[in-house]
DNA sequence: GGTTATTTGTTCGTATGTATC
DNA sequence: AGATACATACGAACAAATAAC
């Protein structure tokens, strides 16, 4: 047997460890207020300074928020997602179309080849959501139900490393695309594109499903271009 | 005017900016050893406690490393790469090869239209290492030459945003990857793909180099297969 | 509105384990 | 082996912001 070094792991990063652990599985729900550090001190069995610099780092990373007097709050669940919406603010809104664009199209190529029944509901579900919205023209309703549309077509493609950051990916763009799809006079073109592409998906036709996917980002890079 | 609040910053978080700064601006450069807890606290005026905060921060961030008894060093790995290092350990190697199809696909396509004289160089200057290495059959010069030829090919896309994802992809794909090519016995159909995709982006045949980046996934994921 | 209790922010002191010379 | 430099960890205390009464 292969005799390895031990490990001796900080205990600052044992807290760290354990912390992240609870926040992702959700027993620290996002919003709540956690215990006061006198309390986390004699759960994890630590100092308040080992703590504290626990806690910082969360912070830092920012998974947790802290407030004087008030207390320490989980403001999200996801390193990775924190992670991507900082590095999507320093770059422009052109350079992350291009990269959701590689990631929808191969959202809609697996899809069209993986789509459950249960898949194909969803699909149709949020794709009728889509109709009304567009028939109320209610804008800001459309841009809600056109998200969804999207996540339900990276959830069919059962790749969960490619759901995780695809989802990660529309919420850092959230803001951006609200105003573009908001300024987009024309839903219907928009629309008819969308049920092309859940056609596609549907009838497992997965070169259809890209060509549609191509025809609705060149049209979101063009309005882009407009804006800017 | 708008009157805006006031902000109170903590000191840690003064003190995160500065060393955040000071990594950035490479006036603490990449390898080296910073300054000892003593020294900095007096730098930065402030207590060890706070000084260690901001440090423990930075090193779960991966700019900083510290080793007991020898001191804190530079190692800036970005939080991003950290993140996704994490994530991608979590999912099997064919969710992670689908989404790296995914961006390089968008790579090749963008750098078949965008690529300078300068991108035409690099690229083929890492093919011909890569042919070299096939030549004299060496698997692991062969491996680390593939990446960086794939790492040109992003670069040459001039999307910083992509090329920040995919290189951090291929270092957490380091070692499968690796393994991949090593054990792949025909290096020369490999190879031969690599070719024609460098010559249709050198030609800007877009449709070109998306397909024989196809093909080389294609490989890739029936090589995955044989293995698990 | 003011007082008090709670909670985080910051500092100092001390002891210990570890690496380097 | 010993000495030095450095990070790790704990404990106690006070300041500042907030919340509750």
């Amino acid at each position: 047997m292969n005799i390895s070094k031990t490990k001796r792991v900080s205990l600052v990063d044992q807290v760290i460890s354990q912390m992240e652990a609870l926040i992702e599985s959700g027993e620290w729900p996002v919003g709540d207020r956690i215990a006061p550090e006198l309390e986390l001190m004699e759960q994890f069995d630590v100092s308040r300074n080992t703590l504290r610099e626990a806690i910082r780092s969360l912070v830092h990373a920012g998974l947790l928020q802290t407030k004087q007097g008030s207390g320490t709050f989980v403001c999200s669940a996801s390193v990775l997602g924190v992670a991507l919406h900082r590095r999507i603010q320093q770059s422009n809104l052109l350079e992350t179309l291009e990269v959701r664009h590689a990631l929808e199209r191969e959202a809609a190529q697996l899809a069209a080849t993986r789509r459950s029944k249960e898949d194909i509901k969803q699909l149709q579900i949020h794709l009728s959501t889509c109709q009304e919205a567009a028939k109320s023209k209610n804008h800001q309703a459309y841009a809600e139900a056109d998200i969804q549309l999207h996540k339900a077509i990276a959830v069919a493609t059962h790749n969960h490393l490619l759901i995780d950051l695809y989802d990660h990916m529309t919420e850092a763009l959230h803001e951006s695309v609200h105003h573009l799809v908001e300024n987009n006079s024309c839903l219907e073109i928009h629309l008819q594109i969308h049920h092309q592409l859940v056609q596609a998906i549907i009838s497992q036709d997965s070169q259809q499903a890209m060509e549609a996917v191509n025809s609705y980002m060149t049209q979101l890079k063009t309005d882009t271009g407009k804006l800017s």
